[in-house]
DNA sequence: CTAGGGTTACCT
DNA sequence: AGGTAACCCTAG
């Protein structure tokens, strides 16, 4: 169905009556100042009062008690008087801004690290950066983005994905984009084995912790330092330790970095702890039991990152397939609710 | 707060 | 002029 073009139709009237005023409020209410985006805010202006009208939403209506409808009838009739009265406060459109690569590909960070959903999570993690997105503009990215993930993920959506194969955009998230290496000093260590005693294994808490100051370091990279570093406090910890060095691969010399993050996912650790693997850190004081505060502590979220800040994306499977559907232990939907709902003593 | 439907600016 | 990416609105 075509409202668009009875909206359009109606914007087209109104714009044809934008006035002086408008235009005027425009410019009072924008820090722009050059004449075009004044004009282009007062179409905005006439066309959001005219458009909302006839725009008669789908949805259904929820069921309201007599007492509400009143209620909101009352706040409807504020509103037309405030409108009324003080001319045209209307909500200017956001400008349009386009995503980036880089936005992108920490958009899908952010996804591997709090899982698909967490939007405010993501928005709020101080690792990614975003130009001014709110946690609304990340799902509408990951959903125009990534359709088909999308739609897999949200079954229940039927707009926004359904529609078309979306183009490939294969290479706008180069796989690589290897951070350079920087060594782990040993103030650092300090401080990751501070942080360690401190939250336990919640990776992201240490790199959150602002006394301990590993804002440089992503949550991923402090898990491997530690593993690294501490092997046998991580083993303690109930954790399975890196082999010295994978067999076959004569690359990997003596005193080759860790490269990868192994296959231990979400549930591994959930397990470990669950079978009183954990280690002696956080002494569950009052915690019924419990080694962390939260569900949110036993899954780990980092520990569903993939290795070295590498996006699980891979443009020759098809987009985000590993992502979404490869091991949903790597990328849950929403980690709260993923694991962790079994008994824990 | 997110999910999901709807709207519109921008590009071709 | 149509398609789409980036917005908005709001129920739950």
């Amino acid at each position: 169905m075509p409202p668009t073009r009875s909206n359009y139709a109606n914007l087209q009237a109104a714009s044809q009556a934008i006035s002086q005023s408008d235009l005027a409020t425009a410019f009072i209410t924008t820090d722009i100042a050059d004449t075009a985006s004044a004009v282009n805010l007062a179409q905005n202006l006439a066309g959001a009062t005219v458009a909302a009208q006839p725009t008669a939403r789908k949805r259904k209506a929820p069921t309201k008690t007599v007492q509400e409808q009143q209620q909101q009838q009352h706040q409807q009739q504020q509103q037309h008087q405030q409108q009324q009265q003080q001319q045209p406060v209307a909500q200017k459109r956001k400008t349009r801004t386009k995503w980036t690569d880089a936005e992108t590909n920490d958009l899908l960070r952010g996804c591997n690290t709090y899982g698909v959903g967490n939007w405010k999570k993501i928005l709020q993690d101080p690792q990614f950066t975003f130009n001014n997105r709110s946690a609304v503009d990340l799902k509408d990215r990951f959903r125009t983005y990534f359709p088909d993930e999308y739609r897999r993920l949200y079954p229940n959506a039927t707009t926004h994905g359904g529609r078309r194969q979306r183009a490939p955009l294969p290479n706008a998230l180069p796989k690589v984009n290897r951070k350079e290496r920087r060594s782990f000093t040993p103030e650092e260590d300090a401080r990751l084995l501070e942080g360690f005693l401190k939250h336990g294994p919640s990776w992201s808490k240490i790199q959150k912790d602002e006394e301990l100051n590993l804002f440089e370091r992503r949550s991923t990279d402090l898990r491997d330092r530690f593993r690294n570093a501490f092997p046998e406090k991580y083993a303690a910890a109930g954790f399975k330790t890196r082999p010295k060095h994978s067999s076959a691969n004569n690359r990997q010399s003596r005193t080759a970095p860790i490269e990868t993050v192994p296959e231990q996912g979400v549930s591994d650790i959930v397990d470990n702890i669950l079978n009183g693997n954990a280690g002696t850190w956080g002494a569950d004081d009052d915690h019924s039991g419990a080694l962390f505060g939260t569900t949110a502590d036993l899954v780990d979220p980092t520990a569903a990152a993939g290795g070295n800040g590498e996006v699980f994306y891979d443009a020759s499977s098809g987009p985000m397939t590993q992502l979404v559907s490869g091991n949903e232990n790597k990328i849950p939907i929403d980690p709260k609710v993923t694991e962790a709902s079994s008994r824990r003593k």
